[in-house]
DNA sequence: CGCGACTTTGAAGTAAATCAATGGGCGTGG
DNA sequence: CCACGCCCATTGATTTACTTCAAAGTCGCG
C-alpha cells in the first residue's frame, strides 16, 4: 500500500470535487481532511485483506477496484466492482468488524483513505452524514440482492440474460449499449460462472441475434426478447 | 393479510418489549405506537410481494418468516429466515424502493407492523434511531455477504460444512448442537441447494461421524475436522 | 514485430438437478 | 387407540449443464 506525499491542499481538493461528500459541511471536510491521505494502487495491488480490521473508509478516485471472496481451488466470487466516485467499507467500519472481502485494483488507481477514527467521529455528529451512510449500506445492500438474484439463477443463460437486462438505462428501452465494467474473466466471477461459460453463453446469445458483442462493448439488440428468455429453460444449440 | 382489532396498549407494551425498540425514546414510541398495528399471520401467509411498495417496517413478534426470490421452474432461493425480535425492511423503507423479495409466514406468526411514514418521520428526528438504524442495516449487509461466501462454494458438502460452522458459537469449541432454523427445504433454498442434495449431503457427514442429525437438531460433533473438509474438493463416498 | 494477458473454442468428466417412489411423523378424526 | 391423510424427508436412477483441462486464437503494447 502506496502512501504518496500529496499535498494536504489536493486532498482538501478532491474531498470538494467528489459527489460522496456534497451534503458534507464545511467544518466535516476539514476535519476528514486532517484524517485522510491518498492512496495509489498499482494493478493487482491490495487494498484490504480478509478478515482484517478496516483502518479506512476508501473513496475510489480513479481506477477499478475489484471486491471478492475467495474460494477453494483459488478461484473468487466477485462482489462488486467499485469504480470512481464510489465507496467501500461503511459496513464494516460502523459495526467495527473485520473485513468480509478481499479488495485489490483491478486496474491501476487512487483511492482516498479517510481514517476511521475521523469517519466515526464526524458521523456521530451529524445526522446527515449518519442518514447518508445508511443510505449507502442500504443501496450496497439492495445491489447485493440483486446480484443474489442473479446468482440464483440455475442456467447459465438465464444468470447472463438477467445481468444484461440490469443495465437498461429505462423499461422502454428495446436496445442499449453497455460496457462491461471489468475483465470478462472478473463478470463472470461476479455471475458465479467460468470465464468460458461467459464466454458460451455471450456467443449463444450473439448467435441469436440478441446481443452484440464487441470485446467488452456489448449491444443489447431486443431486450424484451431477452427478457422472454429469463423466463426460459433450455436455451442451448 | 389479517389486521386484527388489538388494543392500543397491548401495541404500546410489545414496543416497550421489544429489544429492538430498547433505544427509542419514550415519545417516538407513542408516535410509532399511534402508527402501528399488530399483524396476525396463518402459515404461508404472504406478508410482501416483490416489486410491490413496502407500507410497513415489520418487527417478528412470534413465528417465523420466510424471506426469498422466486426463480423460474417454481423453486425459491432463500434470502433469510427472520425471526421473533428481528426486524424487516429497512433498507426497502429508507431508499423507499419497491420490495426486492417475497416474505410469506413459515408458520403462525405476529408481527409489528410500523407505519412507513411515522417511521421515516422518527428517523429524521433522532441520531440515534438513523444511527441504529444504519447498524441494522449493516449487520443484514454482512449476513448477506457471508450467506453470498456460502452459496459461492463449488460443491454441496462445503458449502453445508461451512453453514454448519457459521453456527459455532466461539471458534474454541470443538463440538456443540444447533436447531436448524426451519424446515430442511428451506435451509437447502438458502444453500442454493435441493433439498435432496441437502438430505444426501447431511447423511454423508453423518456417516463420516462429523455430525448427527436428529430431525432438525444437529450435533457437530468435530467442528475442526469439518473444517478440513471445507478447504477440500471430491468428498463423495 | 513479438510478447504477455486475456479470450475463445473444443472435448471430456462430474456433481448436482431432476424425476419418481418410498418412508416416516404427526395431527385429525373415526 | 388405531387409521388415515398430509407434509416433509429420504433414497435411488437418470440426465444435463457446468466445470475442467488443454490448446489455439486475439488484442494491445512496448
Amino acid at each position: 500500500m502506496n502512501r504518496l506525499p500529496i499535498s494536504p491542499a489536493r486532498i482538501s481538493e478532491t474531498l470538494h470535487r467528489l459527489a460522496y461528500f456534497q451534503s458534507w459541511p464545511d467544518a466535516a471536510l476539514e476535519h476528514l481532511a486532517a484524517g485522510s491521505k491518498i492512496i495509489t494502487l498499482p494493478k493487482h495491488g491490495a487494498m484490504a485483506q480478509k478478515n482484517e480490521r478496516l483502518e479506512f473508509l476508501y473513496v475510489v478516485v480513479s481506477g477499478l477496484i475489484r471486491v471478492f471472496i475467495p474460494l477453494p481451488n483459488n478461484m473468487e466470487r466477485v462482489v462488486s466492482l467499485v469504480g470512481p466516485g464510489e465507496s467501500l467499507g461503511e459496513a464494516c467500519l460502523v459495526l467495527d468488524e473485520v473485513c468480509p472481502y478481499h479488495a485489490v485494483a483491478g486496474k491501476d488507481s487512487h483511492l482516498l483513505a479517510i481514517d476511521a477514527m475521523v469517519f466515526r467521529r464526524e458521523l456521530g455528529k451529524d445526522i446527515a452524514l449518519t442518514r447518508q451512510a445508511l443510505e449507502m449500506v442500504s443501496r450496497r445492500f439492495m445491489e447485493n440482492l440483486r446480484d443474489t438474484e442473479i446468482c440464483a439463477q440455475r442456467s447459465s443463460v438465464l444468470r447472463v440474460a438477467s445481468y444484461l437486462l440490469l443495465h437498461r438505462p429505462t423499461p422502454e428501452d428495446i436496445s442499449f449499449t453497455f460496457q462491461l465494467p471489468a475483465r470478462k474473466q472478473d463478470v463472470a466471477a461476479k455471475l458465479g460462472l467460468t470465464q468460458e461459460t461467459l464466454s458460451r453463453v455471450l456467443g449463444f446469445l450473439d448467435k441469436q441475434g440478441l446481443i452484440q458483442v464487441n470485446a467488452g462493448k456489448i449491444r443489447i439488440e431486443d431486450a424484451p426478447r431477452l427478457a422472454q428468455i429469463t423466463t426460459m429453460k433450455n436455451c442451448n444449440d
